[in-house]
DNA sequence: CCTGCATCGTCACAAATGTGTAATGGGCTC
DNA sequence: GAGCCCATTACACATTTGTGACGATGCAGG
């Protein structure tokens, strides 16, 4: 059974030393493109089958063999088709809704990494934000060599690790593109907005901040406001903030601009408070790329498509049908 | 058991309308990436297993689904740092060779493939030769848009069809990467010397040579002349022909131009009848990949090295531990 | 309408795969 | 050197997968 790519990334793996990596390279080729049984390399390579097997298992889940389906470029779905009309996309990636327990995520972040590889430029820049589609992004991004690659995180970070952290994912995206990561050495929201206007002001946050309207990529995620919010599951904010969050007629964040249902950009008190770049700076960045799936972020992805956020959606078949309502 | 990549492409199957794509992408993703088993699919999605079974074989065979094996960036095996410091090359991919009867050229041509794929920029134009390695290269090149790209085949033609035909190639390669194909419209050896020059001075061939010194990437192979050679077995070149070349002192040829064990081009009748962009114009592409291995080809390799034809080398385990001796 | 051809579903079975459990053995500490 | 921990092996077994045989269904042409 191949599990999920959002196994968690626990234990300290760093260079992955325990089994040669030419050797597993060796089963992997032998496996995947001659087709051989694992039986027969396990004879020929002189090891028992069973460890072929959990070597090809660990290859799998660790993404050292990458599945990549093909994108029926040119070929969309109707669905693509239509969120390309309806909201002025200039492309639309759909995946197929799990059937098992798998989180959506995981299948949105794979296509998006996708797409990001594709489109980032050698020595280009990625700006990315924070959220579990991302991390899954960051788990089966191919691998490659990056020169001169950056990736900037353009939100702040949390103190108290939460199971998916800013900075993680910053970290683990730049290490899949060999990149350079700059980080936002400030904590998502500060404690007063004078504050926040200080830490903004101040360097190293202005430096890294002034750095995202010239990026060439933006990786966006979504978070909602529904009872299911990771951001309230994870206590990233309380629930009064929340509370007054629907109040204010937010329906979810974007690089932490809160939007209404139409897409309008709210003036709650949070805002004030959260560290992060300017609107307007995020839509200079040239290509734009917002991974949102799941039917409680139809509100919150709607409004950031209304907002001009994004140019290319990549979401899951449940989302854009609702979108298309 | 998944078959090698070089399955006869037999058969009229042209938009490939069999089966909907968007189904099998489908299918793909629920087995490959969510792992469920095919029963569960199966049911899911109101159809026998064996259909489930059947449509992802072919999936696999046709290349929809691409399986990749981590490339060890930065983590080179031992015998591609020797290639990359004895023949001062920009990098070397070293293949393991096949366990069982799989072609190697299969091997080398899907990785060669996936270094095109990497270092191809958008919109870049591409040089082939012909060959067996260049068509396995055709046919585990990971599908892309390619908004703009171009294929070059500098080559001729041949006009009986032998089972690796140049034309052949050249279509299935713009074809994966969705670009536009150039070929020289004339064989690829003229019956006489003058025929040639006036053929290669002709339009459309002249315009099309003319490429080749501003082309981005080329994906050129090597033609050995030992018994196996295939250029003998498919009668692309005569059997005394052949002889007069061994007796010249040649171990094979590239993209036509025929070298001696040193590396130096040789001045056979043959050369003079061949329709080929010159040496020189070869040389003046920026990024030149050869794709070439197995054991009887190690002369001609070494040959190409020598004469600088190439700054990145695929080859396979065999052939890389015969060149360093 | 019937015939021939081809594709698909059903069944069945052998091979391959994933996953336990207990035994083995190598390396480490003490 | 004894004892222990860990990883690997050997063995066994349930699942999953690939494939062949055979009948049913559907379609084109006479």
């Amino acid at each position: 059974m191949i599990r999920g790519p959002q196994a968690a990334p626990s234990e300290g793996e760093a260079g992955d030393g325990r089994a040669d990596a030419a050797l597993v390279a060796k089963i992997c080729w032998y496996y995947f493109r001659e087709g051989q049984t694992q039986d027969a390399i396990a004879q020929r390579l002189k090891m028992t089958r069973k460890r072929v097997n959990r070597i090809l298992g660990e290859a799998r889940e660790s993404g050292f063999v990458q599945i990549t389906i093909a994108d029926p470029a040119g070929h969309r779905t109707e669905i693509e088709e239509e969120l390309i009309r309806k909201f002025d996309l200039r492309h639309a990636i759909v995946v197929p809704v799990p059937l098992g327990g798998t989180d959506v995520r995981s299948f949105i972040g794979a296509a998006a990494a996708r797409y990001v590889a594709e489109c980032l430029p050698p020595s280009g820049s990625l700006g990315i934000t924070w959220g579990g589609t991302i991390n899954a992004a960051a788990q089966s991004l191919p691998q490659r060599s990056g020169d001169g690659t950056r990736v900037v995180l353009m939100s702040g970070g949390l103190a108290e690790s939460a199971p998916i952290n800013p900075y993680d994912n910053a970290t683990m995206i730049a290490r899949a593109l060999g990149a350079r990561c700059y980080y936002l050495t400030a904590p998502m929201f500060a404690e007063t907005a004078e504050l926040r206007d200080i830490l903004v002001a101040s360097e190293p946050v202005r430096s890294v901040l002034a750095m995202v309207p010239s990026l060439d990529v933006a990786l966006l995620s979504a978070i909602d406001l529904s009872e299911q919010s990771k951001a309230l599951e994870y206590e990233v904010i309380s629930r009064e903030t929340w509370a007054s969050l629907l109040e204010a007629g937010a329906v979810g964040d974007i690089c932490g601009h809160y939007l209404d249902s139409a897409g309008k950009p709210l003036h709650h008190p949070l805002v004030q408070r959260t560290i992060h770049p300017p609107i307007d700076h995020v839509l200079q960045i040239r290509h734009r790329i917002l991974a949102a799936g799941g039917e409680h972020k139809v509100p919150i992805i709607r409004a950031g498509l209304l907002a001009g956020f994004c140019q290319v959606l990549v979401t899951d078949e449940a989302a854009g049908s609702k979108l298309l309502d």
